[in-house]
DNA sequence: CCAGACGTTGTT
DNA sequence: GTCTGG
DNA sequence: CCAGACGTTGTT
DNA sequence: GTCTGG
């Protein structure tokens, strides 16, 4: 899956990366959580041709797509990724599948391991030949009651490739750069036409990086949490190397009587 | 027809 | 446990 | 995704 | 808005 990405590119690059012309200044951005704003990279209007506008557009979006016939966003769960297989027939996406195409240009994600004992190991993914990917998502425009609008996205997921299976089943869509045409199109493109670009990404394609939990917390912003630790032990931690003595008296059964 | 859901992940 | 906020 | 809150009344 | 369930 993917809750959590990292922008650290600069603009320029960016720019190059999804061919647009410029990009407002940004800085870099080392952990990205649902809620917040994320670059959105779509398919411009419609131009007459041999015109000279832009035919890729990016915007700000809130990372959780809102559907736009949402009354009240608290009645949803917060829907920051969108499952490939079913995005499609979904009532919160078929619309935005079909019309709201977008990319969203990344430096990489995290994805947290579970691991026995309720610990997780965060890993950080980058790609393995270094610079930008670019995520599949989905946006849409919600209207507020008040009639302000809000841009929001998802990130499509699917399932993960090999080498990424031992930390999760799930992994973000990434689309190559030779398809952002056609994944962009939704004017000749229709869902079925790039269903198929919806695929686990070459495996090997995400180098990965054990990080420390810093990650966890969204406060943590600095370039350190990207800083490769060793990752814990796979296994439960040693028990009983030294057994506990008993606490309790053996007169006691340890149980409260109520009454 | 109207009412009510509309989602992902993970876990059991 | 479940919801909200980032 | 994870972290952190989760409440009322009344008073300043 | 659109689909499903009753």
């Amino acid at each position: 899956m993917c809750g959590r990405i990292a922008v650290i590119a600069s603009p320029e690059e960016t720019a190059a990366f999804v061919g647009i012309g410029e990009l407002e200044s940004f800085p870099p951005r080392y952990n990205v959580a649902p809620t917040q704003p994320i670059l959105v990279v779509m398919a411009g209007p419609q131009r007459p041709p041999g015109s000279n506008l832009p035919d890729r557009m990016a915007m700000l979006a809130r990372w959780g797509l809102i559907p736009a016939w949402t009354k009240n966003p608290a009645d949803m769960p917060l829907l920051f990724n969108a499952r490939s297989e079913s995005a499609i027939e979904k009532a919160s996406f078929k619309t935005a599948m079909r019309h709201r195409r977008a990319l969203i240009p990344v430096s990489g994600f995290y994805e947290w391991k579970k691991l026995p004992g309720n610990r997780r190991q965060p890993y950080w993914l980058r790609p393995r030949k270094g610079g930008l990917v670019a995520l599949a998502g989905l946006m849409e425009t919600w209207s507020e009651p008040g009639g302000s609008e809000i841009d929001t996205a998802a990130i499509l997921t699917t399932g993960a490739s090999a080498d990424i299976l031992h930390i999760h089943d799930r992994m973000p869509v990434v689309i190559q750069p030779e398809d952002f045409a056609r994944w962009l199109d939704c004017r000749t493109q229709e869902p079925r036409d790039v269903a198929e670009l919806m695929r686990p990404a070459q495996p090997d394609f995400f180098e990965q990086i054990p990080v420390s939990e810093m990650v966890n917390k969204v406060a943590n912003v600095g370039p350190e949490i990207q800083d490769r630790v060793e990752p814990l032990p796979e296994a439960a931690p040693e028990r009983a190397a030294k057994p506990k003595v008993e606490k309790r008296k053996s007169s006691d059964d340890g149980q409260m009587k109520l009454f």
